[in-house]
DNA sequence: CGAATGTTTGAGAGACGTCAACCGGTGTGG
DNA sequence: CCACACCGGTTGACGTCTCTCAAACATTCG
């Protein structure tokens, strides 16, 4: 049910910044918005990944910053003999270490690896903080993105917590939802969802035979639409409430 | 098996910071060292608080910063019909709200309330982060702490999504003593331990009941002791170890 | 002393995990 | 071009960890 994104052998992302569609909803979008070229000339490289790449590891210091372009990645905790928890999930514009550019020197408290064919843009640390520090405007979606990333964290704790199954699913579905609509990512009221039922399952803190199940009977319900690597919302209230039970 | 912080007609903060034991371990421990005094006339208001009181609201801005001196409060997520989901426990030294004291104007992404009776210190955000932004050695023990906080949520996010409920319950207890043993609050071995089980159960996502005999075979297997609302461990590594079980 | 709160314990149930098999699609190599 | 491995989705049977509901008991407090 999951389409991997095909690699092509150039890389997606434009050249220049001011053609990039997503640079007005990153966390760098006002810098963006002012001077699109200076953001240019500040990005050091433009990588491509391949799925499930550690791209960094917890207790690392990070020196350069990453924001996606294309794929999907993941922030997880590592918890030995194979056994990993996944934090949340990294969708194109999100940036990967936003929580520590402002604390720097502080090691990384989660790892982070591709879920999929990935691309991204990479800046020098240093650069970046000091490019959001020159106005208060710069800064003020950092703070926003930030405070999001803590509200989805929370969020999935609280999920964990207190839901069942498929309250968890629903609000993780609601959550990619909204934010895929705050990218404008949304098409026909769907976004890609290219990964697999195990990788949800242990995002959701349950087994992949279960979220199978699950997954079924929510199909069934018409509360969600998924084919071809694509998630469909026909009734976003539904589900909405559907994610508000226990 | 709990006992509650019994109120006394005075607040046992000291009214100088310079004879505050915990100083050199909050969050403002750089402005501790150099110029307690300084902190002293910073400090807006001491005040005393009984247990289960609301200190914040999710979504709220706050304009205040305090300070635990003494007692224990938790950080939650509210999830309506009188179902929430506890996030963190707060224990003497930490700062409330320490993830917003940096994002001024962004809305908080939990609740606070306290659990017992507790003795904060109060300070203006504003003045409070300016007092900190002073000197770049005045932050550092900021962007430790607000990791170490990361660290524990993610942490407990990991324990809800992959451990069983004895592996949650030494995970916590481990973190609770290193915590206690920072802030060198530990007294033979162990440290204060004011809450119910009913809370305890809800941080870790299991239920009152099974908390109850989870608790009564890691005390036969001598794992914890736990008694007068003090917990002790008798043996760290053995209580490491069971954390590591899945 | 009664009310409230917290601990302890029991019996029964259910949600979810475990393990295994099967199936279709896809990539790969001979 | 086919055989084969591999991966992900799907389904079944079965087990169990944990929940639910309930009651008894201890302790504190007004």
């Amino acid at each position: 049910m999951s389409v991997r994104n095909r690699p092509s052998n150039k890389a997606d992302a434009p050249l220049s910044c001011r053609d990039c569609a997503l640079g007005p909803r990153t966390v760098y979008r006002g810098v963006h918005r002012q001077s699109p070229d200076h953001l240019t000339a500040a990005r050091s490289c433009i990588n491509r990944l391949k799925p499930h790449r550690i791209v960094f590891h917890r207790g690392e210091v990070p020196d350069k910053v990453f924001t996606v372009y294309k794929g999907w990645l993941c922030r997880y905790r590592d918890l030995g003999r194979g056994r990993y928890q996944i934090l949340n999930f990294i969708i194109p514009g999100d940036t990967i270490t936003l929580s520590s550019m402002f604390m720097p020197g502080q090691p990384l408290s989660f790892s982070v690896k591709t879920l999929t064919d990935v691309e991204v843009c990479g800046f020098s640390a240093d650069t970046f903080r000091s490019m959001l520090s020159q106005k208060a405007e710069y800064l003020q979606p950092y703070h926003q993105d930030l405070s999001g990333y803590l509200d989805t964290v929370t969020t999935r704790l609280a999920d964990l917590g207190q839901r069942s199954a498929k309250g968890r699913m629903a609000q993780l579905f609601v959550e990619l939802y909204r934010r895929h609509q705050k990218r404008q990512l949304l098409r026909d009221g769907g976004f890609p969802f290219p990964i697999s039922q195990e990788i949800l399952a242990n995002a959701l803190g349950i087994t992949k035979s279960y979220v199978n199940r699950t997954l079924s009977t929510m199909r069934d319900e018409e509360l969600i639409l998924l084919e071809d690597g694509k998630l469909t919302v026909p009734d976003l209230p539904a589900l909405e409430k559907c994610a508000s039970i226990y």
